[in-house]
DNA sequence: TAAAAATACTCCATAGGTATTTTAT
DNA sequence: ATAAAATACCTATGGAGTATTTTTA
């Protein structure tokens, strides 16, 4: 049994002859008595009646007739399913980023992805950086936007967006008003951080290593789950903290939170697209990158 | 794409590997490499990331997999579907009896179906004889039993029981005690009979011809459409009438009907089976055929 | 380096065709 | 007598195999 014996079978019951069937598939008549007679036999059962003027279905027959509209059914379906897949019809994407670019960098690009790619629905997990990475690699997400690098050799990583951390006070902080500081007044403050796995803590680990600093002596204030955490509690006048960019000014506008440059220190950081190097991207991933891309040029 | 192709593609999702799913539906790792590069060129998606050490699904070759597990699914159904029909069960069987067959000779043998054939589900129309050849010729039903023979090319007639007709008279009625009477008599009296397309009637008919008289000189005191109808009119004194011996029998007990000999006339019938040359007997068809005339041999 | 997939090449089964015979109306 | 299906026979595609190369952990 085969696809093409069962298009034949139900073109030979529309058309009620085996030559006339057999025109219907573009086959003659000859190939088409073959078939059917290697269908009856692998069945074991007649599934038509020869009437010397056309054939008609036998009681088996009209049996088979459904099953086997039913599977050819099931094939287009199937068909039309890889297909909407790659016409992004109807597809789920899922991916994970880190705190950051899960707040502050997906969201605005939504609208753009709605519009180019209606089909496709986004399912963001959001987690620190190495949380993601670690989905990436039990490949429970297609894609990863995050605010570090990890070296792995499973993993390629594309950046995305550059960003930088900058240090900010509440407005009753007695920095708030200051142009600048330098690395030592710093050390002295306590400072709001982010957990272990943030790209955040990472990127400002390395900028003071590169300044000769130990990152151990940072006065650490309390060490919070979340930027927005962070930020709120900058607000209230506790410490200080390194933040994104792309996250404080969004805030700023509001008058809560003051900038304060530190002499010589620039904490420098990419974001990143990662995704495993062995697995494929599928075509919803690739459009979606495609966007992010383009929106972030 | 082909039925073997989703086979093999489904043993390889689940072994993991190219390797052993071919070991697992026994063909060389060559042939699957080329199946599966046959297919993903035709859907034009990659169904697997080559790692090396095996393979693994990619997202299109997930979406594959839930309709390639379906269609087999429903091919498997197809053939135990095509199976159950030879092995009788869950079948329908669409047969049509005229008048005396559908009381007295199906009911009898239904038991003996059931308990040979527990799958067969027996659907029978009833009508007068020609009505039931009419249903055979429009394939209505599969087959017929009936109490005349019409003579049709398009269909085979076999015997399953003879019958005769009996003159019955009620009770009360004066030829009641008598042992016999003459063929004059008999056309004096009004008789009950039963409507044209009838098989009792055509036989009364043709006997009535073999005694050189022509039906059309009985008394037609009423016409009526069931042998039941013309039992109860006879019995309540109407006339007298030419029924089944077979359905008569089960009516003698109450002592409401008595049997008169007509001199020299016997009107001997056959009941019989038919199916239409030129369609095949479906084998509930010809299974409950085989319990018919085993039950009546 | 080793396990697994891809590839080059070969063989044969079978899908498909042509021409003819058989069948049933 | 004729339309339609079966059959005999032929051809070519592609399914399946062997041997080898390429790939990747």
């Amino acid at each position: 049994m085969n696809f093409r014996q069962l298009e034949l079978f139900i073109a030979i019951t529309e058309k009620g002859s085996f030559s006339r069937g057999a025109e219907a598939v573009l086959l003659t008549q000859s190939t088409v008595s073959q078939h059917m007679a290697a269908l009856e036999n692998e069945l074991g059962t007649e599934l038509f009646d020869r009437l010397g003027r056309g054939v008609v279905l036998t009681a088996g027959g009209k049996k088979f007739l459904v099953h086997a509209r039913r599977i050819l059914a099931e094939r287009d379906v199937l068909r039309q399913s890889m297909a909407s897949f790659q016409g992004l019809e109807n597809t789920l994407l899922k991916i994970g980023a880190s705190n950051v670019p899960a707040n502050y960098l997906i969201p605005p690009v939504l609208p753009a992805l709605k519009q180019k790619h209606p089909g496709i629905t986004l399912t963001m997990l959001t987690g620190d950086s190495r949380e993601m990475i670690a989905c990436l690699e039990k490949s429970e997400i297609e894609l990863a936007v995050v605010g570090s690098y990890l070296s792995t050799k499973k993993i390629e990583f594309t950046p995305l967006v550059a960003d930088s951390l900058t240090l900010i006070v509440g407005p009753n902080h007695r920095w708030a008003k200051r142009a600048s500081l330098s690395l030592a007044e710093l050390i002295s403050e306590p400072c709001v951080v982010r957990e272990e796995g943030s790209g955040s803590g990472q990127a400002l680990r390395v900028a003071l290593s590169h300044r000769g600093l130990n990152p151990e002596e940072l006065t650490i204030g309390a060490r919070l789950g979340s930027n927005e955490a962070v930020l709120q509690a900058v607000a209230e006048g506790f410490g200080c903290a390194f933040v994104s960019e792309l996250s404080v000014n969004h805030n700023l506008g509001a008058g809560e939170l003051c900038k304060v440059k530190v002499d010589g220190l620039t904490v420098d950081r990419q974001i990143w697209l990662a995704n495993l190097k062995s697995r494929s991207q599928s075509p919803a991933s690739k459009a979606f990158k495609e966007v992010l891309t383009k929106f972030y040029y």
